[in-house]
DNA sequence: GCTAGACTATCAATAAATATGATGTATAAA
DNA sequence: TTTATACATCATATTTATTGATAGTCTAGC
């Protein structure tokens, strides 16, 4: 079976065109080397080295295994990276499940930085309503959930509170509750409303209002369609529809609120007494701060 | 540095589910394969196996790792079956270039068994004009060629003639030469033919009629797509018009040939006293061994 | 053409890693 | 309980790798 040392000594001894600074590099005697290379060259039957010139340089079959070497020292090296990313407690993959109307730069931001800092975590994100995130992340599915606040608290979860993102009313620039000036919370409700539910067919109890008639989506993109498509008025992330708003796609419904928020709690929830890894940890503390600082 | 040995047994010990198994397998003691794995499990820092139980199983790091050790056995493999390939002479990579018109379904069948026959040695299989073919094998940019015969004969290269390859006169159903029955060769010529050259603006000997009036392509198959388009009519292979023809969509033309051959030789050409490793010499078997049966 | 410097191959001695076989202990099946 | 099989451990034996010294070779510069 044939040694990785050797391999090595193939690969830095083609590098550098020298058996000696090779033995150098790897600190060891040059001896050493030109056995290695001796006993690689018998082993595979193959002579590596043309010796005839001062400095040894690759046969054509040398050159040919080379390639081969080089990948195959390559994967050794990933194999070791892996044994210490073990040693560093990162989770082999972790999965996460973002808010549609969560997910925006700076939170993908998070989600580059975690690539650079865990590249060998594998990511799982999953974009799900909000009201489904819970269930996922108490049957083990999810390992961190980006969600809005659910006002009946799961016990089996942990929650964090990291901030608030703001919604507004929004309908279609030709939709009728477009030329109206500022409503009260009841003009609303002759109007359909698109809202947002999971596949639980459970609402957020924050978001939703008496209107009667009301269609459902599992996210809020979807939502933001029906909307332009004349379907119905919606409360959108400020974040989604701004652009469109300022583009005059989209038009703002002024509501006299009294008592619904226009800021809507954001949770991070993760399973409550769940041994988190580092990477997990890591995550979590970023995705805190990246809502702190946005506020 | 880690020993391919040690990953050896830590894939086959997982695979068997047993250490003595393993050790079996190996042809060595079980101490050798407990002592393996365990000095493994000490450079990783990693506990790989379980071994509360009787038969050793997997840690999640064990199986996280598992994976990427399979790959570099893989890897080495790969390596060992490269320095085989070496030792039995086989090239790293060949060229061929083979007419157009000449790459038919019983070229294409020694190419497939090629494959089978040198998996490590990759395959240029080119598509040229013969009349480009010899100076790409004068060149050594090409180690085989498989074209038309040539009348003048290049010194350079060696020539080995290995059948002939019927050729008919066709045109559209719809070009005026397809309403007349049995013509001499010199009704063709106040007709646009369409004929094949190569980039050296030679043209073959044995495939041009008289006819002054000629529009000139580097493939059979863009001479077939112009006589469609009823530009002109052509000489071609009947392999390539043959189904056509039986579909009516291109017209056979009879001509009366006193002296022009239906049937135009083949030869493989070669360099002049290159080495030959056993893929090449395979190949050129082969497809010597291919025109001959399609007699 | 000669010499200094740097390179590689080879060899024998030695250090280190690996394999062995015996032994003890745990586990699952009879 | 008994039996067969499995793994860990240990001291020993063997193989393998490493070392340092030596001799031969190539290149550049004089």
């Amino acid at each position: 079976m044939l040694s990785l040392e050797q391999i090595n000594m193939l690969v830095l001894s083609a590098e550098l065109g020298s058996f000696s600074a090779c033995a150098r590099r790897l600190g060891k005697v040059q001896s050493a080397v030109s056995h290695g290379i001796s006993n690689l060259e018998l082993d595979l039957g193959v002579e590596l080295f043309d010796r005839t010139s001062r400095s040894p340089t690759l046969t054509p079959e040398g050159e040919r295994l080379l390639r081969s070497a080089k990948a195959l020292l390559a994967q050794s090296h990933e194999f070791e990276k892996i044994a210490e990313s073990i040693l560093r407690h990162e989770e082999s993959h972790l999965t996460v499940a973002v808010d549609d109307a969560l997910f925006a730069p700076h939170v993908s931001a998070v989600l580059a930085q975690f690539a650079r800092e865990f590249p060998l975590v594998q990511l799982d994100v999953m974009s799900i309503a909000s009201t489904d995130i819970i269930d996922a992340v108490v049957n083990g599915d999810m390992d961190i959930g980006v969600m809005f606040s659910e006002v009946e608290v799961n016990k089996k979860v942990d929650f964090c509170y990291v901030g608030g993102v703001d919604f507004v009313a929004v309908c279609h620039p030709l939709f009728p509750l477009a030329t109206q000036k500022v409503l009260s919370e009841s003009d609303l409700a002759p109007f359909r409303q698109v809202a947002v539910r999971g596949k639980q067919k459970r609402e957020s109890q924050v978001l939703i209002s008496m209107t009667p008639n009301a269609w459902w989506c599992t996210s809020y993109h979807a939502v933001l369609e029906l909307v332009q498509q004349q379907i119905g008025w919606a409360y959108l992330p400020v974040a989604l529809v701004d652009p469109l708003i300022k583009q005059g796609d989209i038009h703002k419904i002024d509501v006299a609120f009294d008592y619904k928020p226009w800021s809507v709690p954001v949770d991070l929830v993760f399973m409550k007494g769940a041994r988190r890894g580092i990477a997990s940890q890591w995550l979590f503390d970023a995705l805190k701060n990246a809502f702190s600082a946005e506020r």
